[in-house]
DNA sequence: GCGCGTCGTAAATCATAGCA
DNA sequence: GTGCTATGATTTACGACGCG
């Protein structure tokens, strides 16, 4: 009981990386839907679901990646072809 | 505005969603004080007066609109903590 | 219409996780 | 450890739209 109350606080307080898996996920949607990506509030909580996060952190997630991507869309050029390479094999099935 | 004419990829996909007015003000971070003092009164009253803001703002040196937004803000804070209080009791 | 309400967001900034 | 950058969260400021 004290093992799980000190693991709620320090998860609380301690902000952890989403895992890969997450990232990836978030990813995907992102640059497949470059051309508009704000997902829906329905969309939001798929991806929370198969994320394993909350609606508001797949929130925060598209806010900065929008802005970060915008502010170096060179930076991201790579990551953008490896996922639409990505959707693209997915799509061929 | 100049900033983003980043050649956009060929086949233009992130075209569109950049919004950004130019006449926006710079988010500008209040002190310890400001925040602290604003807490108080949304402690005391979560919706303001016109009065009672044009106190806050004169005391704090904000505008009045700063404080009307301040506490439009802090009530969709306090929202989504409950919101996520409310979804998180099982312990 | 006005004026203040919420909702969703941009953009800046904060806090710190994670890694060389 | 140290420094630094990537990343998740929070803080100002609005636009869009609703209601009385």
């Amino acid at each position: 009981v004290m093992i799980l109350r000190s693991r709620f606080l320090d998860a609380r307080r301690k902000r952890r990386n989403f895992s890969k898996q997450a990232t990836e996920i978030l990813n995907e949607y992102f640059y497949s839907h470059l051309s508009n990506p704000y997902p829906s509030e329905e969309a939001k909580e798929e991806l929370a679901k198969k994320c394993s996060i909350t609606v508001s952190q797949v929130s925060n997630w598209f806010g900065n990646k929008r802005i970060r991507y915008k502010k170096n869309i060179g930076k991201f050029q790579e990551e953008a072809n490896l996922y639409a390479a990505k959707t693209a094999v997915t799509a061929a099935h | 505005e100049e900033k983003q004419q980043q050649q956009l990829d060929p086949n233009n996909p992130a075209a569109n969603w950049i919004h950004a007015r130019s006449t926006r003000k710079k988010r500008c971070p209040y002190t310890k004080y400001q925040t602290l003092e604003l807490e108080k009164e949304f402690l005391f009253n979560m919706y303001l007066t016109r009065d009672r803001r044009y106190e806050v703002a004169r005391i704090l040196n904000l505008t009045e609109r700063q404080v009307k937004i301040w506490f439009q803000n802090r009530r969709m804070k306090m929202k989504k903590m409950n919101r996520e209080r409310g979804s998180k009791d099982h312990l």
